[in-house]
RNA sequence: GGGCGAAUGGCGCAGCGGCUAGCGCAGCGGUCUUACACACCGUUGGUCGGGGGUUCGAAUCCCUCUUCGCCCA
């Protein structure tokens, strides 16, 4: 760091120090380090997507854990943070077939067959699956890469059979035919969590059937889905319901199809709900779950009308077959007008279940498919409940208690190619569950791969070398934090935990902290179709990427979405500038880096930066015991740029400018000591700018090796200063409001000057009158804080000369006869106003009886002496005024 | 319909029983003052969503209403 430019240029800093950091094996784990003394702290990342994109929830997510596993490794811990990628089933094939199509390679997937189709996916995956790991690095996420694990390597592979063959063995999964959801679109079965309701403006349309042998009783029906009436197999109504009571055990005649109008049972069910529609029901237990709920009660038949790809199948009639459902939707509604039995429609909103991931209207359908009963429920259920695992925000816990108290089974099996292929044959009659293919000819394994999340479960151990009890798992399971976004909670949260407890017989994390949802700066969800959603790597290229973290975190507090705004990354460059030139102005002066304090040569300013210091190292720790990480943000911000930066560097600039050498080695001392602390408490959130003025400003130079010495990241924890530190260099409250009341005393003499439009650059001479004794030091700093040509001390000035006081003493602004007595006496006047006022408030307070009776005795104290204050600077305003008619 | 969360100066937030309700950004005025114009100095904006209550004292606790967001049915 010779000639050190003016503007911060990440780019090259951020490159190197990377490689340096990876060469240097600094974010490698290992087990054997683990003691005692050294604690281990382990977190596993959400796997992105292996085929994904770097986007602004990964900043997120990945800032925050780096940020975790930084400061742990500072607090002196081994520290595992375990990276990965995610197969990601359903996205991931979609992605590779459309592109196989777009190519012309294949119309269908049965084009190409399961071998074919799988071997080019994996090719995508090789192609595309490090992009997004690479994108990590760009962030400065210090994963120990040497472990970076994929769901479908073969020993992850074989951890997701061995755990379904055991749940196979427990009972607790099984094969079933039932109602499920079906994504006509993916062509595969969904869990229920994967379906997103969604409120739609519908149709509800009014239809009427006739009773059998009664041609002058009809039954009138409203659904939104008459190209269903094909599947219907009877009509229901409500027992209590006394509009249709005398028709059950009759039946009617469904109109659709017209080649084929069933005589339908009519059923009592005390499911129907009364209030809607008419009051009956069609049922039509093949295409919806209640209604097939119904059909089991009363012996209904299934009948089908759908084929998987969502469109109208032979049983619906040759008016519909071969139709989309929707297109078929509104030819039913016109073939029941053409007979005479559409009654009326009109406008309804009702909630439809989309598929997540296509986008459409999924569809239940009755289908054989795997499911699970979800193990170790009661364990994974009390550990959020009584505290072992605590969530952040907390409020999470309850949306999580409420789901593992509703359970339903999970469906588990896909009906694609990419992903863990069901470990069970079949021959005939015949079912084998296990890790190999049983002996013997014709068996034929199970076509369905598993939910993705059905192997993602098994994360936090899967990763770490289980089912052996390897050392890894010895030293770093449970893992300390995880973070993610509250959107997978149930999708991966919650079932972690259980497989956590089924197979390691413990909880697989600690805490929880749950992210807000990143939204651009009007508050909308990021999404390609509204190109709100910028690219991190585009900001890491215009910015630096400690300007993205920092940015990032300090928009993000607990609990909160995240309105992202580009602002925010300008805001944390400007903040990484700021921090290289307070280096760089350090830099300049020379001398001897980080000497001794000389606490007999300590300023009051020297005393009161160390002050604010200590208090800054205090707050910032307790926002990462919190996981307030937006608190540590504004609490450096604060320090490091109005404390530090404003105040103490324009201060001690009286010193390294002056002659006093002795005086002025102690302050670059100071400034040393100050910036290495600072750096530090830095480092989590701004790796790489401070790891370049580590080394730049030679503070690795004198650490030990493994304390900052080779790197940053290794450097110590700030302590909060005990009572001897305190002691030696006496750092006191009387020191805090000294150098408060000196700034006071500033700001309302820049004041003074910008009050009588005399601009800051031009040097004006100053008159003051210390409150203690002289000193002056104190009076060339004000000097240099003032701009000013000259401070002269205890000169009489003019009547009415501008003045302004504090406990630092009086100033004046000697104007040399161009005094304006009137906007003096007007200036004065508004702020005895201004003091008027308090002192009328607090008078209030302190004359009311009830107060003084009831309030506590520290409380009342504390308004005595705010009297006083107020009364004390009424006087000198009145003072002043006196003077100037004087 | 149930649950959760939010409402504080133009914007984003902090404060969660007693400091003159703070901070950042933006705005306004001034300044290229030998670390930084990605900066410095000064400064204008708020009856804390409405109403009611508890208390000596409420942005802060309770009730209620309104608006917005999320989750579940």
């Amino acid at each position: 760091m010779t000639e050190i430019p003016k503007v911060y240029d990440p780019q090259s800093v951020e490159t190197k120090w990377y490689s340096f950091w990876e060469e240097n094996a600094c974010f490698t784990a290992s087990p054997e380090r683990v003691s005692e003394d050294r604690p281990a702290y382990s977190i596993v990342i959400p796997p992105p997507n292996v085929t994904g994109m770097l986007h602004m929830g990964h900043v997120l997510n990945n800032t925050i854990q780096d940020i975790l596993a930084r400061k742990a490794r500072m607090d002196g811990r081994e520290v595992l943070w375990l990276p990965g990628t995610d197969h990601a089933g359903i996205a991931t094939q979609n992605v590779v077939e459309r592109s196989l199509r777009k190519q012309g390679v294949m119309k269908h997937r049965d084009d190409l067959g399961r071998e074919t189709l799988l071997e080019h996916i994996w090719e995508w995956k090789e192609k595309h699956g490090g992009i997004i790991i690479e994108q990590l690095k760009k962030l400065g996420a210090s994963c120990d890469w040497s472990r970076l694990r994929f769901t479908m390597d073969e020993e992850y592979t074989k951890c997701v059979q061995r755990v379904f063959v055991d749940l196979y063995e427990k009972g607790l999964i099984y094969r079933g035919k039932r109602m499920v959801n079906w994504c006509p679109k993916s062509l595969t079965a969904l869990s229920d969590e994967e379906v997103i309701m969604k409120e739609q403006n519908s149709r509800l349309y009014y239809f009427k059937v006739q009773v059998v042998g009664e041609p002058d009783t009809w039954l009138e029906i409203a659904t939104t889905r008459p190209e269903t009436i094909p599947g219907d197999s009877g009509f229901a109504v409500n027992p209590n319901d006394p509009r249709y009571g005398h028709l059950v055990g009759k039946r009617a005649i469904r109109p659709l199809p017209v080649e084929d109008q069933a005589h339908l049972p009519i059923v009592a069910d005390e499911h129907i709900d009364i209030e809607f529609g008419t009051g009956v029901l069609k049922v039509t237990p093949a295409h919806d779950k209640a209604d097939f709920d119904i059909g089991q009660r009363h012996g209904l038949e299934v009948v089908d009308v759908l084929s998987d790809d969502g469109k109208m199948n032979a049983a619906a009639g040759a008016d519909l077959a071969g139709m989309d459902r929707f297109e078929a939707r509104k030819a039913a509604a016109a073939k029941l007008e053409e007979l005479g039995a559409l009654t009326r429609t009109e406008d309804y909103r009702n909630n439809v279940g989309f598929s997540e991931r296509a986008d459409v209207p999924i569809e239940p359908r009755l289908s054989e498919q795997w499911f699970l009963k979800y193990p170790s429920q009661a364990q994974a259920r009390d550990c959020v409940a009584d505290g072992a695992m605590k969530f952040y925000p907390e409020r999470w816990a309850k949306t999580y208690d409420y789901w593992m108290g509703g359970l339903q089974d999970w469906c588990i099996s896909r009906q694609l190619w990419w992903g863990h292929r069901i470990p069970v044959w079949y021959r005939g009659e015949e079912t084998h569950c296990g890790l190999e293919a049983p002996e013997g000819d014709g068996w034929e394994q199970d076509p369905d791969v598993l939910d993705t999340w059905c192997s993602s479960w098994l994360w936090p151990f899967a990763t770490m070398g289980w089912p052996e009890e390897t050392e890894t798992l010895k030293k770093f399971y449970p893992t300390t934090d995880l973070v993610t976004g509250p959107d997978i909670i149930f999708f991966w949260v919650a079932r972690m935990i259980m497989a956590g407890y089924e197979y390691k017989g413990d909880l697989p994390f600690r805490n929880v902290y749950f992210t807000g949802i990143i939204r651009d700066k009007k508050g909308r969800k990021m999404s390609k179709s509204l190109g709100n959603s910028p690219d991190p790597l585009e900001l890491i290229a215009r910015y630096g990427a400690d300007a993205l973290r920092f940015g990032t975190m300090r928009s993000a507090p607990l609990g909160q979405d995240v309105l992202f705004d580009e602002k925010d990354v300008e805001l944390g460059r400007n903040f990484c500038n700021k921090l290289w030139n307070a280096c760089r102005f350090r830099q300049m002066q020379g001398g001897e880096t980080e000497g001794e304090i000389r606490p007999e040569l300590l300023t009051s300013d020297d005393r009161w930066i160390l002050l604010r210091l200590g208090q800054a190292i205090e707050e910032v720790t307790a926002a990462f015991e919190a996981y307030r990480f937006t608190d540590a943000t504004a609490t450096l911000y604060r320090f490091f740029w109005s404390e530090y930066c404003d105040w103490y560097i324009e201060s001690c600039k009286a010193t390294i400018f002056g002659s006093d050498e002795a005086r002025k080695a102690n302050v670059l001392a100071v400034v040393d000591f100050v910036m290495g602390n600072t750096l530090r408490l830095f480092h989590p959130f701004l790796p790489f700018i401070t790891e370049e003025l580590w080394h730049g400003l030679g503070f690795s130079s004198d650490m030990p090796e493994e304390q900052g010495g080779r790197t940053l990241m290794t450097a110590r924890w700030p302590k909060p200063f005990d009572s001897r530190f305190r002691e030696l260099y006496g750092l006191d409250d009387t020191v805090d409001r000294l150098v408060a009341a000196k700034h006071d005393l500033v700001t309302q003499g820049r004041n003074l000057r910008a009050a009588y439009n005399i601009p800051f650059n031009k040097k004006v001479d100053y008159t003051y009158t210390p409150a203690g004794g002289q000193d002056a030091h104190e009076i060339e700093v004000l000097k240099v804080l003032l701009n000013a040509e000259s401070v002269s001390v205890g000169m009489e000035v003019p009547k009415g000369t501008p003045r302004v006081a504090s406990a630092f003493g009086d100033l004046y602004l000697p104007l040399e006869g161009l005094i304006d007595f009137d906007a003096e006496r007007e200036r004065l006047a508004k702020e005895l106003e201004k003091v008027g006022k308090e002192i009328g408030k607090v008078e209030a307070k302190l004359g009311n009886p009830n107060f003084a009776d009831r309030a506590p005795a520290d409380v009342l104290e504390e308004q005595r002496q705010r009297l006083a204050d107020w009364q004390a600077k009424h006087d000198q305003i009145n003072e002043a005024i006196g003077n100037l008619s004087a």
